[in-house]
DNA sequence: AGCCTTTGACCAGCG
DNA sequence: TCGCTGGTCAAAGGC
């Protein structure tokens, strides 16, 4: 950092008639700008500038913004060096940033854009900027300035590409940011540039141009120094990325979110390339202006940032927003490291990640599967900055955004949603789908991917920028200012539509954060043998432990079944070794497996003996009463609550129907579950069945005639006798319990 | 208490 | 059918 600390330079090479980049500097150098822009006409210019709108505006010649910028664009410009007094004297944007990332900015660098090739194609308008290493582009973005342009506005570097509407994106913008060294390397440094953002021109007049854009990502991961990133948007028209930097990116999926790193290079160059490419087909161009990530982000990056850079690859913070599972791991053929295999934790999402990290931690390839269908979770929730998450340090977690149809996370559905080539099962065909589902919310044409297809605007996409909007409290009134200041793209009135979008982001977004609270629970207790394991579902062990109070080891399980969120834990009553307590958490939004379904059903009809019987019984029960839900097509999601659902406590008939040695008793331990669970029994609604008394945990409501434990002044739902129903084993009661929950509000 | 990682085993697809 | 490969499972232990 040292010899740059105080200074920006800043080279643009713009090629006419793209925006003039004196216009966009002088968005970026602050105060000087701002002091200056005052004298703007109206903030219609300011806004083209900001957004590198229109071309013809931006280089009709205004006088005043070459004043603006003009020494130093024309300087730099043209004789591709830097003036370091110059900039110096303007050193407004270096001290926010320093102040705010808690490390000095090092200059901006535009001179590596090669406007040659770019003036071939007279349709491609892309102004770039270069963002050198040391100064994250996280905060650049956050700068007031840039901010004020970005705010909310993801970028890929938090892998929120933001849905910008009416943004006219004739022009590209990129962005790189050189390794911090001293000014005589800096245009070396270049080179291995690190953040490059450029959404190129696209073919339509529509800020996102639908079906013709490619969108590539690429991020240069340091290993040692600051951070830098690579990212680079383009339509397919578009020339290719002036990044220079041994970026890899791999034309060869269309499908899939693919970060690679390139390692080969030696550890002085510290810079890991990386490249996440996808085929937007559904993308489109992005404009510029669009791509700074969101503040909370920001903020969790700069705090990142002054962590260390140990917590940073590619110049973010150590942490994608989502939280992972790794569930594999596996040394591929063909490449050097292992390759890890994460599942996103959040519930019903489906999204997974293939990371392949080198032998010291650094990520060299991130390969995405799926869309995430929820927002991100909130800072304090996400898992803690660490080894643990592949893609901490990315922060190019692109394909987040998924379509309000992509829920269920499946790939193919997403894939079907936008009319896509759908090939084989693989995962870049997957994640091409994916991608385009993810990422079109925030990348789509606004009638087209938010009201049109979402039904609503800014469901899942404004949802995960609010979250980041409104994670951080410390930092909500200068996000806020900023988004008033930033949202004035769109011409007058956005401002307020930028906050009637925060809002309802935030509304969203603490939603969510409320439903994913609590699922219903249940609680079975068996004393027989037969293991309430084999209730027809199938479940995967994902821990065991032994709690307090038991000896005994508690096992935990999870549905298996896709977009299933139900958990359940069995472990054996410390009183009574006999006896096997379940409790199941959430809710089932899938019927019994086909094969083990007809295997009970079959068994059933054959009657062989008690336990047969009572696995078929509870098998029949099961398939009626989810297949013979009327909503079941529309419970791809686990039923949430708007509140922490609890039930009251009833108790089976185990013993009558399963014989001597079958008992069962539920135990909705959850008081205020009932509330919800009767909620949804009305008299047009599924009825629980009637259920004898059981006093298996204790507890100490008041239990009504169906055995379930209801608060006072709760109304009673009415024994019911519905043929279907059969209560032979807790599986089934659980089954029909749960099938006759309301679903969620959000269903 | 709940979730995570680790890591060997298992499974399916493919040639 | 076999081996290879990638992806996933699952037991065990850790956080």
């Amino acid at each position: 950092m040292a010899g740059i600390d105080d200074h920006v330079a800043i080279i643009g090479d713009w090629v006419p008639p793209s925006p003039s980049p004196r216009m966009f500097f002088s968005m970026m150098l602050g105060d000087d700008v701002d002091s200056r822009a005052t004298s703007e006409p109206t903030n219609e210019n300011r806004n083209d500038g900001l957004f590198l709108g229109s071309p013809e505006q931006i280089m009709s010649g205004d006088t005043d913004k070459k004043t603006l910028a003009g020494d130093l664009g024309d300087q730099l410009t043209e004789l591709g060096a830097f003036s370091d007094q110059k900039l110096s004297s303007r050193g407004g944007l270096v001290e926010r940033i320093a102040a705010r990332a808690g490390f000095n900015a090092p200059r901006l660098n535009t001179e590596s854009i090669r406007s040659a090739d770019l003036s071939l194609n007279p349709d491609v308008r892309s102004p770039y900027l270069t963002i050198p290493p040391g100064l994250s582009p996280t905060t650049l973005l956050e700068s007031p300035v840039f901010l004020s342009n970005s705010l909310a506005q993801p970028s890929p570097t938090t892998g929120k590409f933001p849905f910008i509407p009416n943004v006219n994106n004739r022009s590209s913008m990129l962005i790189s940011a050189a390794p911090d060294r001293s000014k005589e390397d800096l245009f070396e440094d270049f080179n291995t540039s690190s953040f490059a953002f450029k959404p190129v021109a696209e073919s339509g007049s529509s800020f996102f141009n639908n079906g013709a854009s490619k969108i590539t990502s690429a991020a240069t991961i340091p290993q040692q120094s600051f951070p830098s990133i690579e990212v680079s948007v383009q339509s397919e028209n578009s020339l290719p990325s002036q990044i220079m930097e041994p970026t890899k990116v791999h034309p060869q999926s269309r499908n899939t979110f693919h970060v690679q790193a390139d390692l080969s290079r030696s550890s002085t160059e510290k810079d890991i390339p990386a490249t996440i490419a996808s085929d937007p087909t559904v993308l489109g161009t992005v404009g510029s202006a669009e791509h700074s990530p969101p503040l909370d982000e920001q903020q969790d990056e700069d705090g990142d940032q002054r962590g260390g850079v140990d917590n940073m690859v590619g110049g973010a913070p150590a942490e994608d927003g989502y939280n992972w599972r790794k569930y594999g791991q596996k040394q591929v053929k063909g490449s050097e490291f292992p390759r890890s295999y994460y599942k996103c934790t959040h519930p019903n999402c489906q999204v997974k990640k293939k990371v392949e990290r080198s032998h010291e931690g650094h990520i060299t390839e991130i390969i995405y599967k799926g869309a995430h269908n929820h927002s991100k979770p909130p800072p304090n929730r996400r898992s803690a900055i660490g080894s643990s998450n592949p893609l901490s340090d990315m922060q190019l977690d692109i394909p987040e955004q998924a379509g309000p149809h992509g829920g269920d996370g499946d790939p193919v559905w997403a894939s079907t949603q936008k009319g896509t080539a759908t090939g084989a099962p693989d995962w870049r065909h997957d994640n091409l789908e994916v991608t385009s589902s993810s990422l079109g919310p925030e990348f789509c044409n606004t009638s087209t991917t938010l009201q049109g297809q979402n039904g609503g605007p800014f469901e899942s996409g404004d949802a995960v920028d609010a979250s980041s909007t409104f994670s951080n409290d410390e930092d909500d009134d200068d996000r806020v200012t900023h988004g008033s200041v930033s949202l004035g793209y769109d011409g007058e009135g956005d401002e307020s539509e930028s906050k009637r979008r925060k809002v309802e982001a935030y509304a969203t977004e603490m939603s969510g954060a409320t439903r994913a609270i609590r699922e219903p629970r249940v609680v079975v207790q068996t004393t027989s043998e037969v293991d309430i394991l084999d209730d027809g579902y199938r479940w995967r062990k994902y821990g065991q432990k032994v709690v307090k109070g038991n000896p005994n080891p508690r096992s935990y399980y999870k549905c298996t079944n896709a977009g299933c969120t139900v958990r359940k834990h069995v472990e054996r009553a410390s009183h009574d070794l006999k006896s096997v307590i379940t409790t199941y958490e959430g809710k089932h939004n899938h019927d019994v497996p086909a094969a083990r379904n007809s295997s009970h059903v079959n068994s059933g009809a054959s009657g062989t003996g008690p336990a047969q019987a009572a696995a078929a019984a509870a098998a029949a029960a099961t398939v009626q009463t989810h297949v013979h839900r009327p909503d079941s097509s529309q419970v791809h999601n686990m039923a949430r609550f708007d509140r922490p659902p609890s039930f009251g406590t009833f108790n089976l008939p185990g013993r009558q129907q399963l014989g001597p040695s079958h008992g069962f008793s539920f135990g909705m331990n959850q008081p205020g579950l009932a509330n919800l669970g009767m909620a949804g029994l009305g008299p047009t609604q599924g009825k629980l069945p009637a259920l004898p008394v059981h006093p298996y945990l204790g507890q100490q409501r008041q239990v009504n005639e169906m055995g379930f434990m209801l608060p006072k002044g709760e109304p009673k739902v009415e024994p019911m006798s519905e043929p279907s129903l059969n209560l032979s084993s807790g599986s089934a009661v659980y089954h029909q319990i749960m099938s006759r929950l309301p679903l969620g509000p959000q269903m």
